[in-house]
DNA sequence: GGGGATTCGTCCGTCAACCGAACTAAATGG
DNA sequence: CCATTTAGTTCGGTTGACGGACGAATCCCC
């Protein structure tokens, strides 16, 4: 075997534009995918043929209709082989864990999310973690050794450079690399750990809110305030890795200590349990945050208000940002992002405070995936890691 | 790398290889394109031949050093050919325009800086930037049809599908297309205008003070604030091209009603003509950007305070910014940008508001291309726009 | 029910692009 | 002066993609 280093690049690159096509699309028959790619029906078929020989592609029994309706021999389909075996998502926030387990094409077959105080000690949240992940490989009758990657997200800014949490946010978390930890107790090779702001915007940019947009910010608004920046289709993650932090934006000179040790964060102020707080003593029955949206739905004017206030002041940084990233939509996303008068209050200061222009060229949505955006994108991460192509 | 596609398609890939290589790394042997780029001696051969009997390449009559002082057959260089013909870049500011003939590799041929006064009357600011141009063309020895492309930039947000100018920024230019209008005006085919902070950044970027650097931030103080922000290497223009916005980030509610509508926005503290007017009761002789350069330098109290306020405000905003950014180095440019009281503003801001990691991962630099990042830029634009590869 | 028309997938011959090996060219150094 | 080293070219061979032709499978229309 001589290797002719281009031609072969190139043969992989086309194998490479055809599955991606698959995946993008969906089942489809050889000559879609030849129109698609721009190669001609003969490369495609012996390329989708080395592919059908190596386990990636399958061909479909199902026979696809005829070319828009008119005659013509059906094509035959082909589609992306699901491989064997199984990966898990994470979704550690910080007052509870979320683990999913799929088969390697997205489909979720088993999801456990459980309170735990993750922010008091992370080694203690990821033993636990272990732990359902264990339960659930089990209780779905796959053998450890079937679990090809783990996809997760923590609720910090994480240093791409040493794979640590930022300093200050997470202090149970100090000096404990959580992919190395985790790979510890799992024994699994492929381990990808993110910010989860940065795992729910790649979930809604590719099967969410934003499908096909080309830059976005996500906000997801839960117990902190995080953004997941996709622009030019591609996730931001800055120089070293800690892009996003639109929570720690000043907007109260005089405002309450954060966490970060600044002044007057946005996250100081429209944070989940802080508005809880602020909300609980009108109320008689206690408030969790779905029963507060379920208020807001209901047109509770103490809700109303209280959130719309939150809405603006994340509109107001939000305006800021958009003025320097001109982004095409803003996806609202975390447990209080379907919010209606939160969004409203996003809408209203991005109205008042970016430019005309810029504000004409934004929607402002809230998200698709909802609770779950984060653990998908945690599958979807660990998904392309494992990928044998 | 390989885009997928045709052997055709391969090949002209591999020249462009061959073309980016040489265009990065300046005259070199074939050999050492064939190290650099993965193909074969062979192949670079006759890749370089095309490229030579196409008249994009030529040999070059020195000899090179043998290999790493040692002995064997000194290499014969090839390098990349300056096509003929000459580019125009054209730095249109509020107050000046600044137009530069170069030829196709970038060298400058000719300059010239005027007071105009932009604002008042676009179609008549063209009409002066054709006549310059026209003038410099002569007085270099070219002919109009010689001129290849022009490359221009405004002082204001440009949006990509109207090729207009944003509402409000600039009313002078209001309705004026500016490309059309100059194609118009000198009758050339290749004319691409984008906004000044762009350019400045794509000049800085490519062979000014960011070289080399990913994720960068350029930052123009002159008569207005605009950013030019490359992210992953490539200059980030946003969904509707009008990305780059910091000047009208609100830093004061009850601020000045700035050119934009809204009130308070940083350019209404911190823009040249607004700092020299706030100085000046103080002096004696009158005072231009270049005198309170000077003043600054020789450590003059009250301009140092003035500018240093100045550049704390640029922080403060850029400080939010990076926090979602996180970029590598933020570039001050502008006539103001090589200030050191406002380089040490800007980096008091960043380390107060920014977050510590951030605020560790970054550098501030004055940008080392001065006045000229623009112009230069819209000649590298002009330069690459005119490519026949 | 049968004969186009149309589209799909494959087979085959051809051409394009790259590579390795061998060869010549031009220097250095003992 | 000859061995050594590196550069560039020539030549034969392999790989990859393509276009045209062909059978297959369906629809449409008579």
């Amino acid at each position: 075997m001589v290797s002719h280093g281009s031609l072969e690049r190139l043969r992989t690159a086309n194998r490479r534009a055809l599955v991606s096509l698959l995946g993008a699309e969906g089942p489809m028959s050889r000559a879609d995918l030849a129109r698609g790619t721009g190669l001609s029906r003969t490369t495609v078929s012996t390329l989708i043929g080395e592919l059908i020989a190596s386990g990636h592609v399958t061909e479909t029994t199902v026979r696809g209709r005829p070319h828009k309706g008119g005659s013509g021999r059906p094509p035959l389909l082909v589609a992306l082989a699901t491989p064997p075996g199984v990966v898990a998502g994470i979704d550690v926030g910080h007052r509870h864990v979320r683990v999913a387990l799929s088969d390697r094409s997205a489909a979720v077959l088993a999801e456990q999310v459980e309170s735990v105080d993750v922010d008091a000690d992370g080694g203690a949240a990821l033993d636990r973690v272990a732990e359902i992940v264990t339960t659930l490989l089990a209780t779905s009758g796959f053998g450890r050794e079937e679990l090809h990657a783990i996809g997760m997200c923590v609720p910090a800014p994480l240093d791409r450079r040493s794979a640590r949490v930022g300093t200050g946010i997470l202090p149970g978390w100090r000096d404990l690399p959580p992919a190395e930890e985790l790979r510890r107790r799992l024994d699994v090779r492929v381990v990808v750990v993110d910010n989860d702001a940065n795992l729910g915007a790649l979930a809604e940019h590719s099967r969410g809110a934003a499908k096909g947009v080309a830059d976005i910010i996500y906000v997801k608004i839960a117990s902190g305030v995080g953004a997941g920046i996709v622009l030019g289709g591609r996730l931001h993650r800055g120089a070293t890795g800690i892009a996003g932090e639109l929570g720690h934006v000043q907007v109260d000179e005089d405002g309450q200590v954060c966490r970060c040790g600044n002044r007057g964060c946005l996250e100081t102020l429209v944070a989940a349990p802080r508005l809880l707080e602020l909300l609980q003593p009108a109320y008689d029955e206690p408030l969790t945050e779905e029963r507060v949206l379920a208020l807001d739905a209901e047109g509770d004017a103490g809700v109303r208000r209280v959130l719309g206030d939150a809405g603006r002041a994340v509109g107001r940084a939000l305006a800021d940002l958009c003025n320097s990233l001109n982004p095409e939509r803003i996806v609202l996303g975390g447990s209080l992002g379907t919010s209606g008068s939160l969004g409203e209050g996003v809408r209203t200061s991005l109205t008042r405070f970016a430019q005309p222009d810029t504000a004409a060229a934004l929607q402002v949505v809230p998200g698709r995936l909802g609770d779950r955006a984060e653990v998908l994108g945690a599958l979807a991460l660990a998904i392309s890691r494992s990928a044998t192509l």
